[in-house]
DNA sequence: ATGTTC
């Protein structure tokens, strides 16, 4: 695959074969010979073939192989002019993301009361493939009040408080969701896994802000240079998964019927406007709504252990999705158009003014937090004004190695007693699981956070280091 | 990511 560099930071993969539009990759020449790029780079050209495409299929900095399209891809599509969904562009971990909690404590403070932090985090919140989670649903009915309202249904409970929600995304919950849309199979999977970290690159972090690049935004934020803080990264577990499967599978029996063509089979698609293309749309609604429960109880697992060991709160940064489709009208060629914006380990980055915002972050633009790869630093950064694909940006640091290779690489106990000698404590994780997380699996957080700002998607606002790791 | 191959 050809790559035409427009700027250091921007390539264009021609038009060729069937694409509708070009390729635009959002990357530096390093970070593009870090990794596998050829088998990504087919991806974004196969997903530049979906009808009602516009401007272009772009590629996240991050970008890696994914199903379908990359992980770290961004499509949208006119729903007016025959656009569709693909639920390969939004993943099987629907609505997976990241809640930051800030506390007022210093790194000092922290330091003799970290294994005792990081015993009680290990306790409290439940990690690890299968079972255990803060939630056990009393069954269908009350997994119907979670799919439709999300946080909310979690703040209702007493899990959280009202100022919780309007820091996160959608202020806790997608509209339009269709619980009757996610199978039997997916609410019994889900029902003991509400407020459940899962495994693989899923965890919670004690983390302290080591540098502010943005007083005003950080401060907006409510984050500052030597405060400790706690992320959280998860998703929809099996509920998510299998309601991926599940609409993958119908949606893919009923292409013909619809005309439709795809170059692979996991580009599996439907018109936005049909049967099939809503009831994706209502489901995954739901599964992003029980991803935003789970953040939300493992927020109060956290907090309430953070409390009790440090006698400090933690109050909410933000909380985002970076795996999701969304319908957002976009000016394109000076017209106002309805488009369903495909974001695949790729971030919304909301600029300064926009409407979506909460008066507090309105002047600065929406937090965008990016977990890097284990015992490396993380970033929060925030939209910009014109940001390019329809402003989205990069979620995180991306494989540069398969789980595979990674754990082939990667001796656990050595990497365990690297991170310890780096002051990062780590809890809870399988020595599979641990090796195939290898930092040396991922790319350079940094070098992604750069392409992107260098890019004219986001800019940055502060970095953080870990401490301490819980993880499944 | 995922009851890591319905």
């Amino acid at each position: 695959m050809e790559l035409i560099e427009e700027t250091p930071y921007r390539f264009r993969v021609e038009r060729h074969g069937d694409m509708r539009v070009p390729g635009m990759v959002f990357a530096s020449r390093a970070l593009l010979s870090s990794g596998e790029a050829q088998k990504p780079l087919e991806q974004v050209a196969n997903v530049a073939t979906l009808p009602g495409i516009t401007e272009a299929s772009f590629a996240m900095p991050d970008m890696h192989w994914g199903y379908g399209f990359p992980i770290g891809g961004v499509a949208a599509t006119d729903v007016r002019r025959g656009g569709v969904v693909s639920p390969g562009g939004v993943g099987f971990d629907i609505s997976c993301g990241v809640r930051l909690l800030a506390s007022d404590l210093g790194r000092d403070a922290l330091r003799p009361i970290l294994e005792q932090l990081m015993e009680g985090l290990n306790r409290s919140v439940p990690h690890g493939a299968g079972r255990g989670a803060v939630w056990k649903l009393s069954g269908p009915k009350e997994m119907a009040a979670l799919l439709g309202e999300g946080s909310r249904y979690a703040v209702e409970q007493g899990y959280g408080t009202d100022t919780d929600l309007e820091r996160c995304e959608d202020y806790g919950a997608v509209g339009d969701a269709v619980p009757e849309q996610v199978s039997e199979r997916a609410v019994q999977r889900g029902l003991e896994q509400v407020g459940s970290l899962g495994s693989g690159n899923h965890f919670l972090e004690v983390q302290v802000v080591t540098d502010v690049y943005d007083n005003e935004a950080a401060e907006a934020f409510g984050l500052r240079e030597d405060q400790v803080c706690v992320m959280i990264h998860c998703g929809s577990r099996g509920l998510g998964h299998q309601t991926c499967t599940d609409h993958v599978r119908t949606i893919e029996k009923r292409m013909p019927r619809h005309g439709l063509r795809v170059p692979d089979r996991q580009l599996a698609c439907a018109p936005v406007d049909s049967p099939e293309g809503r009831a994706y749309l209502g489901a995954m609604a739901a599964a992003a709504n029980y991803s935003r429960a789970n953040r939300q109880l493992l927020q109060a697992a956290a907090s309430r252990t953070f409390q009790e060991t440090t006698g400090r709160s933690l109050e909410m940064v933000y909380d985002i999705s970076h795996n999701l489709a969304k319908v957002e009208t976009h000016e394109v060629d000076g017209e106002l158009r309805e488009l369903c914006v495909h974001r695949k380990g790729a971030t919304r980055a909301l600029p300064p003014g926009h409407l979506d915002l909460p008066a507090g972050l309105a002047k600065v633009g929406q937090p965008v937090l990016v977990p890097g790869s284990m015992g490396t630093s993380s970033y929060v950064l925030t939209g910009v004004p014109d940001g390019a694909a329809f402003h989205s940006t990069c979620h995180g640091a991306g494989r540069q190695q398969s789980r595979h290779q990674a754990a082939r690489a990667t001796r656990a106990n050595e990497l365990r007693a690297d991170l310890l000698k780096q002051g990062v404590v780590v809890r809870g994780a399988s020595a599979r699981g641990l090796a195939e997380e290898a930092p040396a699996a991922y790319k350079d957080v940094s070098a992604v956070v750069e392409a992107a700002e260098g890019g004219g998607l986001c800019r940055r606002v502060a970095r953080l280091a870990p401490v301490g790791v819980v993880k499944g």
